[in-house]
DNA sequence: CCCTGCCTTTGATCTAGGTTAAACCGCCCT
DNA sequence: AGGGCGGTTTAACCTAGATCAAAGGCAGGG
């Protein structure tokens, strides 16, 4: 891996976002001077629950997941964000402290807006304030289809909608696709709700089934549209 | 029930709802010319899923449900919406159809707001912007804390959950309070995720313990802060 | 190259909650 | 007052998925 990749200038990365994609160069400026980097490695804790909201981080590389924990230990990971997304704007914007807590999976950079260079661009920027109304209502969506998957859908449907996700925007021709498991089964299994014991029998249904071929961690999808259809 | 109760006028409510909360006269009337009131009698859909979303919605008085109807016909309640209260925003930022449908619980009135009004006095209004952020944000942290109950809690927790939210603003004195389960039982059990049948058989566990008393739909809390130890 | 530790798998067993079925209970309507 | 009818309760049983226990596998460090 080239050290020299992970030389990012956080101004051009925030540029490429699509919620800041329509902004001045001086807007730019202000909200970059507002930007700090994060480097955390693997394990890293980025925020408790319970801490204060200080501003919004984005993911230029590596993992973070966001969870919760219950008073016996036992820890739900609520989601997994990767590059270019984006976490913690609600409560930046309800002024409460978060509910979920913050871990790198991997190495990971991020950067941190501070939540006063965010209200004062949304105070002058109609346009920038629409980006993040759509920001939020696609977390929205995305919560409620969890709340769905969680309520109406079996295990093995929620294995396959994970899977599915993965390659959503690939097109169901013949050809096989590979999908990696990347944080590790544990933390998907936890993602879907289910324990890792369960999370792998499934997997192996899955195989004896034909629908997908495991290798480690990269599972091969011999064929989309038949997977789409079991689902 | 007298009947003048029910003449509303849109404009009246709409501004006295936080989210209008410091809207110019002028910018309220664009908005009010832009409102429909729906009166839906109980059992009425306002909308299914899949159809297009052209505003949104907010119930002047009744209640109205939110779910998803599986393959299979099985319906899951994600959320009971009470006066005041709106639903649909996010659909409408995105453009995309509605993923729940929405049904009256009793004869209720609600407002429509058209999608052009709101977008175009988000495009020259920032607080409104801001309230509109608020207001998402709010709807992102509840939907956090389903998935945490769904997740993470049992189904006794869950309904004591549910009663404790009902009287979220009470002080625990020593006095009782009474908590109405007013959409039925039915419909609860299935926004806690549960049978009607295991949902009446925890309430029945939690009167044998002497923590509520139950009287047809009317639920007493002796000792309000007990049951939040409980929890 | 082997050791050590951590994921992951496999197997056996357990349980919260779902399913089925039937009795019960207001409540409205005639 | 009697008769449906939808909502609620009760009871007996059943399953998806959790828990517990133990064996593999694979990667990094010495």
């Amino acid at each position: 891996m080239n050290k020299r990749q992970l030389q990012i200038k956080p101004q051009a990365f925030l540029a490429n976002l699509p919620l800041f994609s329509d902004m001045s160069r001086e807007e730019l400026d202000r909200v970059a001077a507002a930007t700090v980097p994060i480097y955390a490695p693997k394990g890293q804790a980025v925020f408790q629950c319970g801490d204060t909201c200080t501003g919004f981080h984005v993911v230029v590389y590596g993992q973070v997941k966001l969870g919760f924990t219950s008073p016996q230990g036992i820890e739900k990971v609520v989601s997994i964000i990767t590059p270019g997304q984006s976490f913690g704007e609600a409560p930046m914007f309800l002024g409460t402290p978060y509910i979920v807590f913050a871990q790198a999976l991997s190495d990971s950079m991020l950067l941190h807006v501070a939540k006063h260079a965010v209200l004062d661009e949304l105070a002058c920027d109609p346009r920038f304030a629409s980006h993040m109304l759509s920001g939020l209502a696609r977390r929205v969506v995305s919560l409620v289809r969890d709340v769905e998957a969680y309520t109406l859908h079996s295990g093995q449907e929620r294995v396959i909608g994970y899977l599915l996700a993965d390659v959503a925007d690939v097109i169901g021709n013949g050809k096989p696709v590979e999908v990696q498991l990347t944080p590790g089964k544990s933390v998907i299994a936890s993602r879907l709700n289910m324990t890792p014991e369960h999370f792998s029998r499934i997997l192996h249904g899955l195989s004896a089934a034909g629908l997908i071929e495991m290798n480690g961690r990269a599972v091969k999808i011999p064929d989309l549209d038949r997977l789409r259809r079991s689902a």
